[in-house]
DNA sequence: ATGGCCGCGCGTCGCGGA
């Protein structure tokens, strides 16, 4: 098929999860729906830790931004996807950015680069983890809105020098009351509070689209469940992790799906894998 | 029965996660 797939998945430690993210991507693979690129979020552990060699025995080629203990993201790559030019490590990731430039910060939480697959322009993969925010009001929450800020100013250039963009990750964000599985319980909090969400709504007014709400998706989709008070069981959940596309993507999507399989297998992530499927 | 978690570290409780 003229397709190719994107994914994004806090793995809530990679070390913890890396056999999680392997069944995942040869499972894709075997269903003929191989992985092109995937972010992923909370590797919770320095580079010199992440797992390069058995994610490239896998197929996939790594860039990564970590940090001790918390935080942390990564860019995969599958080799085979790469077009011929930059088929090699060196050339796999172009131009890229580790954190938001000209914003201080000691976090390790965004990677912007450029990749060409095969039989496609080139596209412009940006892969965060948006700061949680704890509380309404706290010293983390003030954070929160100076890292989405500083995301914003960002995105304004980005999309003015890359018309195929895509901006993937755990944006600890859920848009609107339909992600929430309570939105009654939710008033206001963190993750839902007004101030957060006009962040979101800006970035759909520079023309950033949701792709998952391009498509009819069942009520009560999520893609984060508590650990706490059998969250997923009662699938009381949110959905957080998005994939954001540009205007030049949107005619070229075909799918967009959460999926909730790794969710149900031992020693789950709390996050589920967001993936799009794109036309050539 | 409405609450029961999970990963990390100069660790064995405290913090952050969402």
């Amino acid at each position: 098929m003229n397709q190719y797939r994107i994914a994004t998945w806090n793995v809530n430690s990679i070390k913890v999860r890396l056999p999680h993210l392997l069944n995942w991507l040869s499972q894709q693979a075997a269903k003929n729906e191989p992985i092109d690129i995937i972010g992923l979020q909370e590797l919770k552990l320095t580079e010199d830790k992440f797992p390069f060699d058995e994610l490239e025995k896998a197929g996939y080629y790594s860039l990564v931004a970590g940090q001790k203990t918390y935080n942390g993201v990564a860019v995969l790559v599958r080799k085979e996807a790469l077009s011929l030019v930059t088929q090699n490590l060196e050339t796999a990731f172009l131009d890229f950015q580790k954190n938001i430039p000209g914003f201080v910060d000691e976090q390790q939480r965004l990677i912007a680069t450029t990749i060409h697959l095969k039989n496609t322009q080139p596209l412009r993969f940006i892969c965060g983890y948006f700061p949680n925010g704890q509380a309404v009001g706290s010293e983390k929450f003030i954070y929160k809105l100076s890292w989405l800020e500083a995301l914003q100013t960002y995105l304004e250039s980005q999309l003015k020098a890359y018309e195929r963009l895509l901006l993937v990750g755990d944006y600890n964000i859920a848009p609107k009351d339909q992600d929430v599985h309570d939105p009654a319980a939710w008033v206001g909090q963190n993750l839902v509070s007004d101030e957060e969400r006009k962040y979101f709504f800006n970035m759909e007014a520079m023309g950033l689209i949701d792709s998952y709400r391009m498509f009819e998706q069942a009520p009560k989709s999520f893609s984060w469940w508590d650990y706490r008070m059998m969250g997923f069981r009662r699938n009381a959940g949110m959905r957080i992790d998005h994939i954001l596309i540009s205007q030049a993507l949107k005619e070229k999507v075909a799918l967009c799906t959460i999926d909730k399989m790794p969710r149900t297998w031992e020693q789950p992530s709390d996050h589920a894998p967001v993936i799009i499927t794109i036309n050539q």
